[in-house]
RNA sequence: CGCGGGAUAGAGCAGUCAGGCAGCUCGCCAGGCCCAUAACCUGGAGGUCGUCGGUUCAAAUCCGACUCCCGCAA
């Protein structure tokens, strides 16, 4: 049995801890994840989602170091670290330093919600999504120093649907990587397979998502806003403000239908629409006010002020 | 005990600060108008005002407790 170190964090690691601890090829000697954090309205603190399947596979050695460079965790990761196959790299949420990626005996692997070289980075899902890209996928990778642009051993591709949102194809990426990397993971462990370098003239960028950047700007066209609310959902999601009051769109059509300025407020068939660039409009089907419960643009348009 | 908002007709909301007839828009039902309607006109039905208790001549409104929902932050 390969002996392996799995780090990660969110949900999106989880099927691939799973698919590894219940494969006969690796023993999990550890796993790593971020502290438990404050979560949720009421601030209660809630372990990571890996640590809670961990807790369920029966594995014992569950670290949370909150930097890597705490002393207790080099101690114990330096004495474990050579002993292991290698590291398998899920979603964890921290940069791997040099001196990290020499431990174990093969290296870091590394499973990646992109194509690669396209969207090296922190939210290559919602950057796929957002620029409207006709497939995604999953790739192993090795991890060096620069980020993300480590030689690739296995990709799977998979088309984006037209309504596809960040959230879909997060959870169909991250079974397709739990898929895929077993079999990888065993074949590079044995030889069998090399890792590719990538096409570093190929490579795109995507950076960490923040609240801002789900704010809808009406100089883009309809369909762009209508791209990066998919991109966007769960979170931060598309939102707009009225009267000083945020307003989630959770749903909304993209039409051609010239007249108006960008940002003007009008209301098609009983729905609300925001004017767009390019004579383009945004319809809202589905909204939620800030601490209101989800409604249809329509109903939304019966009750409050709007044109 | 992280900060904050909300619950009123089937839906969306006003009314609460300053107690005094239960309101608005839409939908629904009936009728009218029109070549036509996601348009317009007339009439109608539909409410334990989240729950429990308190104050008061009188509570959607003031006070207390509770339940449920949500925004932010992390």
């Amino acid at each position: 049995m390969y002996r392996i170190l799995f780090l990660g964090t969110p949900e999106f690691a989880v099927p691939s801890l799973r698919a590894l601890a219940t494969d006969e090829r690796f023993e999990i000697v550890g796993v790593v994840t971020q502290p438990d954090r404050h979560v949720g309205r009421k601030g209660t603190i809630t372990p990571p989602p890996i640590k809670v399947a961990a807790q369920e596979l029966g594995i014992e050695t569950i670290k949370q170091p909150e930097k890597l460079k705490d002393e207790e965790f080099i101690t114990w990761i330096e004495e474990i670290g050579p002993t292991c196959d290698a590291f398998v790299v899920v979603a964890y949420g921290k940069i791997f330093r040099p001196w990290f990626l020499e431990l174990p005996k093969k290296g870091l692997v590394n499973v990646h919600a992109s194509l690669l070289p396209r969207w090296r980075g922190a939210s290559p899902i919602n950057a796929a999504i957002a620029e409207g890209d006709e497939k995604s996928g999953v790739s192993i990778m090795m991890i060096e120093e620069e980020m993300d642009a480590g030689p690739v051993l296995a990709m799977t591709e998979t088309e984006i649907a037209n309504n596809e949102t960040a959230q879909t194809l997060h959870d169909r990426l991250s079974t397709m990587g739990a898929d895929l990397l077993p079999m990888t993971l065993a074949d590079y462990l044995e030889g069998k397979i090399k890792p590719t370098s990538q096409n570093q003239d190929l490579a795109t960028y995507c950076k960490m998502i923040t609240r801002e950047d789900g704010k809808a700007d009406w100089n883009e066209p309809a369909e762009v806003l209508e791209r990066k609310l998919r991109a966007y959902t769960p979170w931060p999601g598309l939102w707009m403000e009225v009267d000083g009051k945020r307003i989630k769109i959770l749903a909304a059509d993209p039409i051609d239908q010239p007249g108006g300025k960008p940002g003007d407020r009008v209301s098609i068939h009983g729905e609300p629409a925001v004017i767009c660039a390019d004579q383009t409009v945004l319809i809202l089907k589905e909204v939620q006010p800030e601490n209101k419960p989800v409604m249809s643009g329509a109903d939304f348009l019966k009750g409050n002020a709007w044109n």
